[in-house]
DNA sequence: CGCCGACTTGAAGAATTTCAAGGTGTGTGG
DNA sequence: CCACACACCTTGAAATTCTTCAAGTCGGCG
């Protein structure tokens, strides 16, 4: 409301909820601006399709609000999810190629959309930027490669309570009391991460609640009662 | 035979096989000479260790010759290897934490390694290696990704496939004719890369002998006698 | 109230692992 | 040069785990 010099146009990273957290943070005014200029806000609806598998890699995105999956599909159509994407994740392949895996939202989300190659040409001038995404990155080979061993080495009970353990720790990131959480999954959703059938996942998960290791006070719901009982099957 | 100001000390990178392919190609000579300063060349004999599994990350390096794996273990000693690193491909983790996985040489190998802490601080000030390593790690990450797929949702014939496929196209990338190749695995390794178990990989390898898939001509040779059939397994 | 999709449960079947021998090939020492 | 040891691989049979197929059940919503 003030003086000559404030009149740029209001810019959405100004208000955006995961500016501290994600690739932009270091940035300054100058290049957010730059970087506003070349992105543009995105609503997906649950269940809506950001990027297929295969394509050509054409946009790249952050993600400011709700839940995606990466995801690739054997030939025969069972599905094998590759990884969730939270808030403040960078999702897409910069610099070249195909993306050789899905993204869809499974909750409805924001996400601040690139044209890939803007962002290319804009990523190798801001070599902050590229610090940042190559964090980013590693850290989340590091957590893919963890993953590697739950799918490659472990039985379904293992399987379940490592993700139901992991699902705890996420959500008390996101503010909760670390026992009771709401899964943001389907049956379906857990099967198709931990390679599993949906008919196993869900004996396991009785199984566990007959055993008075976990609760389930609803569908999505799960309250962890026994802790440390959990952790002793994931090994 | 040579003038004054030829010199400086030998470097390394001077006869460096993989000069050209790995992070180091964009360095000018100065920024080489510098590098070469921090780094240091090393000889590990087959099955010696390089990184320990949940070390501190003290190091990091570029495979110059030879093959090592990288992997992690279940509390009850059951193994996942989680990538094999070829010449030219960069181990350890730059930019903090610890190693979530070991590093062992499969074959005798020569690597190019750096304390870590030297390392990041060249590479912050080094943009353009930033972006190689960054490049790497994505495609690195698209690998890995990719090979979930395989550990979550084949079975024993289509891991197979697949494995096989694979390292016949690497040995015809290495030189070979894409058919007759030698694994530089054993099957316990290869067990450890497709999440199954030695008998499992020795059954289905006789198996495919006794389709007319492939030959056997010795313990670690695979010749491929009918491609398009075993990427029908591989689906 | 009844339908629908998501989830659970049961029983049978298939795939993989486990346990247990039995080969094969290579290198070493007699 | 042979024999033996050892590591690595193959094979067989039983056991186990997970999937598949087939009914149910539950909970919300029109």
């Amino acid at each position: 409301m003030d003086a000559i010099g404030s009149t740029a146009p209001a810019s959405f990273c100004d208000t955006c909820t995961v500016r501290n957290r994600a690739i932009c943070s270091d940035l300054s005014r100058d290049e957010l601006a730059v970087l506003n200029g070349i992105g543009r806000q995105r609503r997906l609806s649950a269940g809506e399709q950001l990027i297929w598998e295969g394509d050509e890699a054409v946009l790249v995105a952050n993600v400011v609000e709700g839940l995606l999956k990466l995801s690739s599909s054997t030939s025969d159509g069972r599905e094998q999810i590759l990884g969730i994407a939270f808030p403040s994740d960078f999702l897409g392949r910069p610099f070249g190629g195909s993306t050789p895996y899905g993204v869809e939202a499974l909750t409805d989300a924001q996400v601040c959309v690139f044209e890939r190659k803007d962002f290319d040409r804009f990523a190798k001038e801001h070599p902050r930027l590229e610090h940042k995404l190559l964090e980013r990155t590693l850290a989340e080979l590091d957590r893919t490669r963890k993953w590697m061993l739950l799918l490659g080495r472990m039985n379904a009970e293992q399987k379940l309570a490592s993700f139901l353990l992991q699902a705890a720790d996420r959500a008390s990131e996101a503010g909760g009391d670390g026992r009771s959480f709401d899964l943001q999954l389907s049956r379906q959703q857990i099967a198709d991460i931990l390679g599993l059938t949906i008919e196993t996942v869900s004996r396991q998960m009785t199984k566990m609640k007959s055993q008075g290791l976990i609760d389930l006070p609803s569908r999505r719901a799960v309250t962890i009662l026994d802790r440390e009982a959990l952790e002793d099957r994931a090994e």
